[in-house]
DNA sequence: TCTGCGATAATA
DNA sequence: ATTATCGCAGAC
């Protein structure tokens, strides 16, 4: 790395969502016990104008981080079995964020693949939303931690490398309401963009 | 490689 | 009933 890696700010998160999301890849998912990974592919969540959005219709147990301030997570159960991880976004009470689809594992590679035993490759292991938590471990304990102080177990990092000059977005994945809108991006032509 | 389907339980 | 998914089985 050309420069020492820096946690995201505040202010990086504190925007519209599909303004932060496209700028997250390439950023630096990382763990404290040393798991890193390259974020390749992410879809912005829109609150109140957005019915595909887990707050669309207002505050509940569940969703409640998303609400507060920008830059924590929001982790939430789904399919009965998978977890996945967003970074909440906007002013708080917005209800807005990013969900971290894919990442392209850099560090702690061991650990992720002792996450993830059936694993054959290192394209399985954060190729998709509930893969990657699986990876480093994310679940219900992670839901409203603040990825910028550092002092919570995960953050994301820069370290330097620009995201791509021309990301491909696209329709969201998994969704069936809203599913007009553009709101994923991912790095052209990167293996660990899930499928 | 790709396609279709079952798992599995919280949420609203 | 639906779900911001995954991995397996079977076809090619």
């Amino acid at each position: 790395m050309s420069r020492r890696a820096s946690r995201l700010p505040r202010a990086f998160y504190r925007r519209d969502p599909r303004t932060v999301a496209p700028e997250l890849l390439n950023k630096v998912l990382a763990a404290d016990d040393g798991r890193q990974a390259r974020i390749v592919e992410v879809e912005a969540y829109c609150g109140p104008i957005d019915p595909a959005a887990h707050t669309y219709r207002g505050m509940t147990a569940r969703n409640a981080s998303m609400f507060g301030e920008a830059g924590h997570f929001y982790v939430y159960f789904t399919y009965g079995m998978h977890w996945c991880a967003n970074c909440s976004c906007g002013e708080v009470g917005e209800g807005v964020g990013v969900l971290l689809r894919a990442a392209e594992p850099l560090a702690g590679i061991e650990l992720m693949y002792a996450a993830r035993p059936k694993a054959r490759r290192d394209r399985d292991l954060c190729s998709g939303p509930a893969r990657l938590t699986q990876a480093f471990g994310i679940d219900r304990r992670q839901d409203g931690i603040d990825l910028v102080s550092g002092k919570s177990g995960y953050t994301i990092l820069d370290d330097g490398i620009p995201p791509p000059a021309e990301p491909v977005s696209g329709p969201r994945i998994g969704i069936s309401k809203a599913i007009d809108h553009p709101w994923r991006w991912y790095v052209p032509g990167n293996p660990h963009v899930s499928k």
